[in-house]
DNA sequence: GTTGATCGTCCACATGGTGGACAAGCGGGA
DNA sequence: TCCCGCTTGTCCACCATGTGGACGATCAAC
């Protein structure tokens, strides 16, 4: 219910890729700037014209979003033209991170999930409908998957971060997700629709991890487990991604088992605030 | 050069606090929103008003700036009506924060300088012709200042860390910089004009750390050192704050070769993207 | 040289933001 | 209880401000 805009009539199909439709009240610049942000952080570098594709807004007006931005140092310009995120949203984001102290809490149990199964480990949180993904610790495995980097957003359900939150959440909840991301979950392909998702969230309410076998990419396979907040919500995932044939059983158990550990201390540390040992 | 924004005659006496006038060109809401952002963060916690009037906006527009902000996750808003940074700032700044490591590398040596001190040690950046302090780290000593916290912005010359930062820079930057606050300055009293900054940068040229005894509260002392980025350029800064009889000689010199052996780490671990030991 | 893509900028239009003014809520003091 | 001073939220007429179609410049590829 926090994001859920009202949609007037039909779904009237966006004519790119515009997604967000938070015309709700008040100023839409705002929105905008925060379609812009997004889209440079999930994007991680990118050009103008990328940038006006993936928010629905014109070039020029992006491009006026962009530099005013950059004027402002919430986003800077490399040599060639493209854009990033800014230094002052570093600044910004240190004090922001006082009051979530997730990420820094995370880092370690991320770093032992690589380290202990050779995979790339991954740390994301839910915003809404979305999971972002906040950090990456790579594994010593050669082969490794390159699906899953810092900033991108993916509607809940696509992805096994997304899918140990939603296992999680009770039915009420996971049903007005469903619905919420249901034409996002569409425009990425048949394997995301809803009876899918349900088959992959039942496993998770079965085992307490996730799994996505290479839904997103064929032979990328991906697993995670939820980590509650101090109020007792799954608002983070602990993953691992890799390659289809080092997540056959039994070796998928072990790393449900090191992925559940890993989120429990997690959430312990979130609970009592104190990092753990 | 950066920020230098062209004063149109005379300086024309502000009504309030209004500080920024970075209407260069195009959308000057996004410099609104970027003005409303950094007042929520150096107040930490602010109500409406507070914030309208802190950055020169009228009531209604900070208050629809603030609620459309809120609305995007930008901004929260706790029981009591006070509006603080949003979890989606944290998001965004997870992101940025891998293109500038500084803090995540600078955490370990504010604990040791808090630790082997037992004074109240700080990170600051420099943004601008400002300087922002990002994170504290509490001392054991149980008297301690509370005019630093996370997030406060304070112009370059006014307390130990920026002038640290000054005292490294080319007299050119320094002039520069000195012209650029010079207005911030002097509303914060006599005892921040020219002539007593320069006195104070001439003392970091020579000894390498700078002293601010007392110059914002009285009573309350700092010390600090400048911390160069990858470029080799004094953007950061480790400081220490605590009472004057803790910050005469000859303690004062232990605390500055603490304080430069830590900066000194810092700067190597900038420089080569590795944690020091 | 030609094509095809980007980029940055201009300017008339009307959309969307502005802020003075009003009303409501809240607590303290007499 | 009434009044006062403080806050906050909301309305709406005005016009400043942002918008985006269109133009010209730039660059790389063929």
């Amino acid at each position: 219910m926090a994001g859920a805009a009202e949609q007037p009539g039909g779904a009237e199909l966006a004519p790119s890729t515009s997604s967000r439709a938070t015309a709700t009240s008040g100023t839409q610049v705002v929105g905008r700037v925060a379609a812009v942000l997004q889209a440079v952080a999930a994007a991680g570098t990118a050009r103008t014209a990328e940038i006006a594709r993936s928010t629905g807004l014109t070039r020029p007006t992006a491009h006026r979003l962009l530099t005013a931005l950059a004027h402002e140092g919430l986003l800077d310009r490399d040599g060639t033209g493209s854009w990033a995120l800014g230094f002052e949203l570093t600044l910004l984001g240190a004090v922001a991170a006082q009051r979530y102290p997730a990420q820094d809490l995370a880092t370690p149990h991320l770093r032992r999930l690589a380290e202990a199964t050779g995979e790339s480990a991954f740390f994301s949180a839910r915003r809404g409908d979305e999971v972002i993904c906040l950090e990456r610790a790579e594994g010593s495995f050669p082969v490794r998957s390159h699906v899953l980097h810092e900033g991108l957003r993916l509607p809940l359900g696509v992805a096994s971060a997304g899918l140990a939150i939603l296992g999680h959440l009770p039915d009420e909840q996971l049903e007005a997700a469903l619905a919420a991301t249901r034409e996002r979950r569409s425009q990425l392909g048949p394997q995301h629709d809803d009876a899918h998702v349900r088959h992959l969230v039942s496993h998770v309410r079965e085992h307490g991890w996730s799994l996505n076998p290479g839904r997103i990419v064929e032979g990328s396979w991906g697993m995670a487990a939820a980590v509650f907040d101090a109020s007792g919500q799954p608002r983070y995932a602990l993953s691992l991604t890799g390659i289809e044939s080092r997540f056959r059983p039994p070796r998928q158990h072990q790393l449900g088992t090191a992925l559940l550990e890993q989120a429990h201390r997690l959430s312990t540390a979130l609970r009592t605030g104190r990092a753990a040992s």
